[in-house]
DNA sequence: ATGCATGAGCC
DNA sequence: GCTCATGCATA
């Protein structure tokens, strides 16, 4: 017999609200998270925050991202780089997450080396896979928001800890049982983009006759739209294009568009009130930082 | 780096 | 059932 009850530790925050963005859904989760005890010790030293300021240079690309930003820049001129208590831009996170990636590899560590780190410098545990989200811009503008203070916070410890290798422990736990990942044939991906562009939000028995003609289960196909739906929502959404592109056009031209998408913005605002749900096609997200 | 999944909180 | 934060497992 082995009972492992193990469920992994959710690391919840008291959360952040930015104050600016007025979502009508607030912010959920409240659990006490529990603060797992990993081993304490990357390197040698203690970490001790003895400095001040950044060698790094402020290369901070003004890029167009989404116009989601809910406060307006109306400081002068101060820092851009601690928004202290005003919600950050859009592009203060993503030169800050720029920022961060690059000092993460040149202090040598990796994503998954920073969410355990940060598990040991607040409790908040956080996987590869977040990390690597945060770096790419992959979460919603809320939860950007919400772990920035905690990265730059494990920035400048590792930034100040006098180079030390690092050599931490994984701890892999794991008890519960995980549904197998469903692996979705890629044409029945496409078929599944089709519909989300017709209907992003099906019904429940939309579903399930959608799941019936592709023959996956209906929680699968569920699932597949809470997640794409979700995907959309990210500061660096996926370009809406579901697999139907026109065939004669094979031209590697993207200008901008002047008479479509680049308008509303996908971020925390905008909610579709009962009964209408009005799909805000999302804009450019064209420019390619992703250096893969 | 990402796809599919879990789960809390809300309606 | 949905959204949203988050992550195991996998490509």
């Amino acid at each position: 017999m082995h009972q492992h009850h193990h469920h992994h530790a959710h690391a919840h925050q008291p959360d952040v609200k930015p104050h600016a963005g007025h979502d009508p859904r607030h912010l959920q989760h409240s659990h006490g998270w529990h603060a797992p005890v990993v081993s304490p010790h990357y390197g040698a030293g203690s970490p001790v925050a003895l400095h001040g300021s950044y060698p790094m240079p402020g290369m901070h690309h003004q890029h167009m991202l989404r116009d989601m930003q809910p406060s307006p820049h109306l400081h002068h001129h101060m820092e851009r780089d601690q928004p202290e208590e005003d919600t950050p831009t859009s592009d203060d996170l993503e030169a800050f997450a720029k920022q961060f990636k690059q000092r993460r590899i040149k202090l040598g560590f990796t994503q998954a080396d920073v969410g355990l780190a940060l598990g040991t410098l607040y409790g908040n545990v956080f996987s590869q896979t977040t990390i690597c989200r945060f770096e790419a811009l992959q979460l919603s503008f809320k939860n950007m928001c919400k772990l920035k203070p905690l990265l730059q916070k494990w920035l400048e410890e590792a930034d100040s800890t006098t180079g030390s290798p690092t050599s931490i422990d994984k701890i892999a736990a794991q008890g519960r049982k995980r549904k197998k990942r469903t692996s979705i044939e890629v044409s029945v991906k496409g078929a599944l983009e089709q519909h989300f562009h017709k209907q992003p939000k099906p019904s429940a028995q939309e579903i399930t006759s959608l799941a019936d003609s592709l023959q996956l289960e209906k929680e699968v196909v569920r699932v597949w739209f809470c997640n794409r739906r979700q995907k959309e929502k990210r500061m660096t959404p996926p370009n809406t294009l579901g697999g139907e592109m026109m065939e004669g056009m094979a031209h590697a031209h993207y200008a901008h568009d002047p008479h479509a998408h680049a308008h509303g913005s996908p971020l925390q605002h905008s909610h579709s009130p009962p009964g209408l749900s009005p799909q805000h096609a999302l804009p450019p997200g064209a420019h390619t930082l992703q250096a893969h």
